[in-house]
DNA sequence: GTCTATATATAGATAGAC
DNA sequence: GTCTATCTATATATAGAC
């Protein structure tokens, strides 16, 4: 008989995370105190170090769950019959969550703690080449069925499309009266006009 | 007969900019100590104070030089007799700073700090969208030409390109191994593909 | 103008009652 | 497991001698 109940333990471990991820896009991992992250999730510091073992943790902690969320997707476009349109549609969906103003935000923020953090750095760095590596596995079959441009390196290209996303982000939190929808279809614009082989119908 | 030597004064003000750049770039805004600067100056806390009333103003006294320098690059690409070569020397010179890494790390650093900081962001607006549209600029008088293709509106695409450049600042701080003159390379192919009207050689 | 010394505030993290 | 109270460290900025 235990006397902790991993269920409930998790719930307040979420909950908690959710709340730090508000602060600390509002704000930044550094200017984002501890009282505030209790504040907004209505615990005392107390209690949130019960959780966790430093505030760096909890920051961390949000994010190991993207690597996961990336490898589900990937997974799904392995298995999509259209390499090229698989890659199309991952684009679209790593763009979504700026739908959401202040994700944009944390993304950034996520950039700037990296360069100062290795071991934090390694965990994304990690989760990116994953998801290149993904990426110019679509790419390759797409070019072996003669629907890309074959003469573009596989993994050159894969590495610049995580990075126009990723420069997506960067563009949501700088651009004024920031449309996704727009913004999106000039990006596919912009990757099929670089690797598809098929005459321009535009 | 004045008791202050205006040169001296400049000179020593630069000295303390150029110490604190390379804190910044090193641990960020927030984890940058006053001390550390007056350390990598060789000064004291007191004496930093005499040029500068608070921590945050030698953060952006660093980067009210960039619009200075920005606007003299675009007044040089504006006599240019071919326009789209200008946009691609123009992107060619906003990319040269990336050959020292630690920049890349500050532009990240920036950008994060203008996402807390209204007035900074502000700045830096200012001067993404004095380049954007000297740019769009450009861009029109190459479809006026005819060199490239007019459908795609010239202030979006000129922003794009600013946002192109942003994001290989991101890139190199992200990439092991960034080799600059080979992803400088990749960002010519990919906007004389998205801009270009004559049909392909390669 | 530059220094040393320090005021003042506020952070992250801990102790221990309940 | 959660709280209140607090320790300890460290930061920005100031005061005032030289």
């Amino acid at each position: 008989m235990r006397t902790v109940d991993p269920v409930r333990h998790e719930a307040k471990r979420r909950h908690i995370l959710n709340a730090a991820a508000v602060c600390f896009a509002r704000k930044g991992f550094e200017r984002t105190t501890v009282a505030e992250i209790c504040a907004e999730a209505g615990i005392s510091s107390g209690s949130l170090f019960h959780y966790f073992p430093t505030k760096r943790s909890v920051f961390v902690a949000i994010f190991e769950q993207d690597g996961r969320d990336n490898a589900e997707r990937l997974a799904l476009a392995a298995e999509a019959d259209d390499p090229w349109q698989a890659v199309l549609d991952l684009v679209d969906s790593l763009a979504e969550p700026l739908a959401e103003p202040r994700m944009a935000r944390l993304a950034i923020e996520v950039a700037a703690h990296a360069s100062r953090d290795d071991d934090f750095a390694a965990l994304l760095f990690h989760n990116d080449r994953e998801l290149a590596a993904g990426l110019a596995d679509l790419l390759r079959r797409a070019a072996a069925e003669g629907r890309i441009d074959g003469s573009v390196d596989p993994a050159l290209a894969a590495s610049w499309i995580v990075n126009l996303v990723d420069s997506l982000y960067g563009r949501a939190s700088f651009t004024a009266d920031f449309a996704l929808e727009d913004e999106v279809a000039m990006l596919r614009l912009i990757l099929t006009r670089f690797l598809l082989v098929e005459p321009r119908k535009d």
